[in-house]
DNA sequence: CTTGCTATGTAACCTAAGTTACAGAAATTT
DNA sequence: AAATTTCTGTAACTTAGGTTACATAGCAAG
């Protein structure tokens, strides 16, 4: 079991949360600021967006907070100003598979789905570092939707994108060996991180992908033997940019 | 290989369909009719809704048809009004997944990724009956989600569904042994059928959830074995409900 | 009735993935 | 420094799923 603090209940998060009053327009310069990573939202917002933007309140949650979990209605939005929260779901067996990850810029979509359809969805998400986020009230994300054209644009966005990685994740458990989703999990991971070592356990990394510690580790030892990688605890050195792109495509394939 | 008829060009088809123009309030009636499987699109549906559906094409098409696939653009979207299509995945190696099916009362969310996000998704869709659909042309489409709230509302919702109907189909791949997931796929269709012998060959089966005729015919035998179903070319009848339910639940396990 | 096609059955085999059960290394705490 | 916890490595084994390779059965057209 990985490291999980207590199960916060949103309506206390909220109560202790640094408010900051809806008021002037100077406020949106400050707003604007904290969702720097949110162009999409920002660049083309129409003022009944903004409107809901200075109604939000900032909230500060801890890392490893479980922010809603099987069966747990959601009353808030929110709009993840710094920090990660990873959205997965858990097996009766004790495993686990990421879906997505929300990071500045994005929303979660299930959030989304129980604000919309009313109904709670069995699925966990949890913050992974320090989280803040900005919180918008169900009924001020219905108004908004209703008036801002812009904010609806964003949501549509968020939702068709997150949809398309979800056939991914499909496709690949469908028809990907596991040592290719590795491959390309990484792959993508050095991508993102200009080739920067990930720090990841083997079992964390297995829970990424629905799948056990020890295949994880096994696996990896492979691609070490290939020199894609080199493995340190917690840690995965890139070796070879070339070979693991090779083997995340299935070349090379034994 | 299912049989495939030859991919039809959208333009052709629009050019060749029954138009209806747009036309007087007494057509509503004859759309409303039309959409009788969509009370949730057409029950509170404002006037903006009814001007989109009322510019609306009526057009057929036959069975067996390609509708979209991998990288092609779409640039209407389809309420379907009769018959049904089925959105799956290939892989290289050749063999599918279903990933949703539309039927009368839902559209095709891919299509909507494409209308809203622009961009193509490497994605097949083919209709499995003759079928018969609304046309409505990219901007207007548009322009109706801007001006109508009941469509908007409309349209999220099947999004946020589809949603939900890709996480279990995530769930099941990573967590669910393959006869499992075939137990619960019959009973599904068992229980939409009302214990209708289901139509289908061991291949679409496999087709359906992504594996192979033999595990599908080995898996089958096995529930037959164990009383649930009976095995006939083309078809699969229920023998005993109760048992095929506790085999679905992982009860039975071997 | 024969030919041919499609669907199913099945055995033998292979391979990927998961499991069990440790041992030992690296970090952290006491 | 010793004790403890957390990670990693790995071998042996089991099982699920996929593959190959046929055999046979049902159906349909000529």
């Amino acid at each position: 079991m990985s490291a999980i603090s207590s199960l916060v209940d949103h309506e206390q998060i909220l109560d202790s949360a640094q408010a900051c009053p809806a008021e002037s327009a100077s406020q949106n310069l400050h707003i604007k600021a904290l969702l720097s990573k949110y162009p999409a939202l920002t660049e083309d917002a129409d003022a009944a967006c903004w409107n809901m933007l200075n109604q939000a309140k900032l909230m500060t949650v801890p890392a490893d907070t479980v922010l809603f979990h099987e069966a747990m209605e959601c009353k808030h939005l929110m709009l993840i100003v710094k920090g990660q929260v990873r959205v997965y779901k858990d097996s009766p067996e004790g495993r686990e598979v990421t879906l997505y990850r929300v990071e500045p810029g994005q929303l979660c979509v299930h959030n989304l789905n129980n604000l919309v359809n009313g109904l709670a969805y069995p699925i966990m998400a949890q913050t992974e570092t320090d989280m803040q986020g900005l919180v918008i009230p169900r009924p001020i994300f219905h108004k908004t939707l209703e008036e801002s054209a812009s904010f609806r644009t964003y949501v549509l966005r968020t939702l068709t994108e997150r949809l398309s990685h979800m056939v991914d994740l499909v496709s690949g458990f469908a028809f990907d060996r596991l040592d290719l989703r590795i491959a390309c999990w990484l792959n993508h991971e050095f991508e993102k991180g200009c080739g920067k070592p990930i720090k990841i356990t083997h079992s964390e990394l297995a829970q990424e992908l629905g799948t056990t510690r020890e295949m994880v580790s096994r696996i990896l030892k492979e691609f070490e033997h290939k020199r894609c990688v080199q493995l340190a605890r917690g840690k995965i050195h890139l070796q070879c940019r070339h070979t693991l792109k090779l083997v995340s495509q299935g070349q090379g394939k034994k």
